[in-house]
DNA sequence: CTGTTAGCGCCTTCAG
DNA sequence: CTGAAGGCGCTAACAG
């Protein structure tokens, strides 16, 4: 690979003058800096992005952070941000927190951070008070997705919302007796997308005046093996409930799978809701409060740049409108109404779902 | 941030001591080695990668490069890439080649690559020769998942293997009219797993002396709704398959959706097996061809790290077992047998599917 | 607008 | 086993 010295040399001009043409900042002589463009083109010139590194304190790289990246969420706000931080020439590292065990993950260390990366995006993933002090002794900025962090931008939705929607839309099909699968043991919700749902939901029920039955309330590993496993021994009853809400489609997935095992018709004998729009519930036909998830990466990316780039002369990207003072920024969440919810006791009046019976129809 | 001369100040030795004693190589007295770590331990000191890379020409840093993240396939192997890199203090970047269009791709380029990662490892994208020339010239250890390049050690799945014993199931249940979901339209082969499972499917259809329906050989993106809508046509005709063999499960799910709106029964009417063992397959109990793509990940990284690692004196991970000619490592695929294939016309033999209508039982 | 000159912080010979 | 010293390739003042 050839140096900036040799591409000097080529063009007739000095180190500086080539790396003041190649990255476009300062005033150079147009025709000069043609004459370095087709230099460096000839001799396959890239800067080393480890020298230019060293020499400026800057690495242009981004690290995301996660507490696990093969679900849904994770992955897709993931893509979302690489898109973002390519375009202005950044690149994303990845931090993946996960350990062997499922209720605990690694921690965020120096050696992970120190002199890699110019900035921070964590995806849902809650950090202890000593982390929190690396990143300010490492002055590294931060931008969280899903969970705050303390003095740091947040981008989400507002998720006690989204649970009053999905209530409200079983409330208004008639429903009072209604189920919650996607709680969390509280050793592990330092994992886990946070108890703000639950939380809605409970407030949402008390608010149209039902109330909720403990017994309805399932918790798992927000799975939707798990999901289906914890939710079976509810239909073994005689009291059950009419419809169930899901903290997230996967969930709810599961329990579309259990109740159908259970005999149970969907939507004539259970009304199913999940929160995400995950990418299988349209096929499926789940009812679901959707979230934008993509957005969510470009707003968080679109924040970070905005900060890291901000003093420079590099174009920064606008921070995203409704960035609340400056610190948290809400994106909408709506239902999307499918065939897995339905009126209570009147079945007819909704199509079959897609995991329900075909000959009902 | 401290440097490494604040280090060797502190430990009363010279920093070329404090290199070598931090990184473990070379001899070093015990006695200066622990005063010296006890020193960086409390000055928080972390050698700077950039200017290690600078200084060693290694960056122990690995590109993945993926046609597009967000399906299950590539993150699975992503995360277990991941998890093999750092135990080896390795890191990855994420080098995703996805364009806005879903019919090409982003080329890789030297800008991506140079000074940037010591290795690479691709995870399903077959390279342009352009693209491997590249790579030859970067002089930059490559390892495939999946799709072969000339010239680089390839992990894999016997594809038409697996399609084999799909086949061999459904023949051996009775059937004969059988159709396939998830050959790719030949401008868009470049992006997607090759044609290998096709292949395999008319092998082994002909092997059992049945012919292929053409019109039952269905076009798609391999995704689960572009698998539905293009399935669709094929139950408006009278003359139907008897089951569908679809090359990943999300597009055996689509067909399952597709089918049940048609008002068909699964197993008893059509029998839909899958390729992958998805997450969710166990869920809607799906029969399917399963194969292990973290032991993949595990095993494209591992032979990386053996060539990266292989002339220091870092302990290099062992080749994984059953790399033929050193090139090429074909892990195994199973048959699960689950709930959505059964035996012609005589359904009750089996136990519907998490998609038939639970009244049938 | 362009050239000169110090480093950036570490690794790696080479001596001792 | 340890120290000294020269880069690695680039950026960022500072002059001109």
């Amino acid at each position: 690979m050839s140096t900036i010295s040799e591409v000097a040399r080529a063009a007739g001009v000095s180190v500086a003058t080539v790396s003041r043409a190649l990255r476009g900042v300062s005033t150079v002589n147009p025709h000069t800096r043609d004459r370095v463009l087709a230099a460096a083109d000839q001799l396959h010139y890239v800067a080393s992005p480890t020298a230019a590194s060293l020499a400026s304190g800057r690495t242009r790289v981004v690290g995301i952070v996660t507490p696990f990246m093969t679900r849904w969420f994770f992955v897709t706000a993931m893509s979302a941000i690489e898109k973002v931080l390519r375009e202005h020439d950044f690149h994303a590292l990845l931090i993946d927190l996960e350990a062997d065990d499922m209720m605990s993950r690694r921690p965020l260390t120096n050696q992970m951070l120190s002199k890699r990366v110019d900035g921070l995006i964590t995806i849902t993933v809650p950090l202890r008070p000593d982390e929190l002090a690396l990143l300010q002794r490492l002055d590294l900025p931060v931008v969280a997705i899903g969970n705050p962090l303390p003095g740091h931008p947040l981008v989400r939705i507002d998720d006690a919302a989204a649970v009053h929607t999905a209530v409200d839309h079983l409330v208004e099909l008639g429903h009072t007796r209604i189920g919650y699968v996607g709680a969390v043991p509280p050793d592990a919700e330092h994992r886990l997308v946070p108890g703000g749902r639950l939380h809605g939901f409970r407030d949402a029920m008390s608010g149209h005046g039902l109330t909720v039955q403990e017994r309805w309330v399932i918790t798992c590993d927000w799975t939707a093996q798990d999901a289906a496993r914890r939710t079976a021994p509810v239909f073994d009853t005689d009291h059950t409930p009419t419809a169930i809400l899901a903290a997230s489609d996967e969930m709810a997935i599961g329990v579309m799978s259990v109740a159908i095992t259970a005999g149970l018709r969907i939507p004539q004998d259970l009304s199913v809701v999940g929160v995400d729009d995950y990418h299988l519930s349209d096929v499926v036909r789940l009812t679901t409060i959707s979230q934008d998830v993509t957005a969510q990466g470009h707003a968080a990316a679109a924040i970070l740049l905005h900060t890291l780039l901000g003093d420079t002369e590099s174009p920064a990207p606008d921070l995203p409108a409704g960035l609340t003072d400056e610190q948290t920024l809400t994106l909408p969440t709506s239902l999307v109404r499918r065939a897995t919810t339905g009126r209570l006791r009147s079945a007819a009046a909704t199509p079959p779902s897609l995991l329900g019976s075909p000959t009902d129809r």
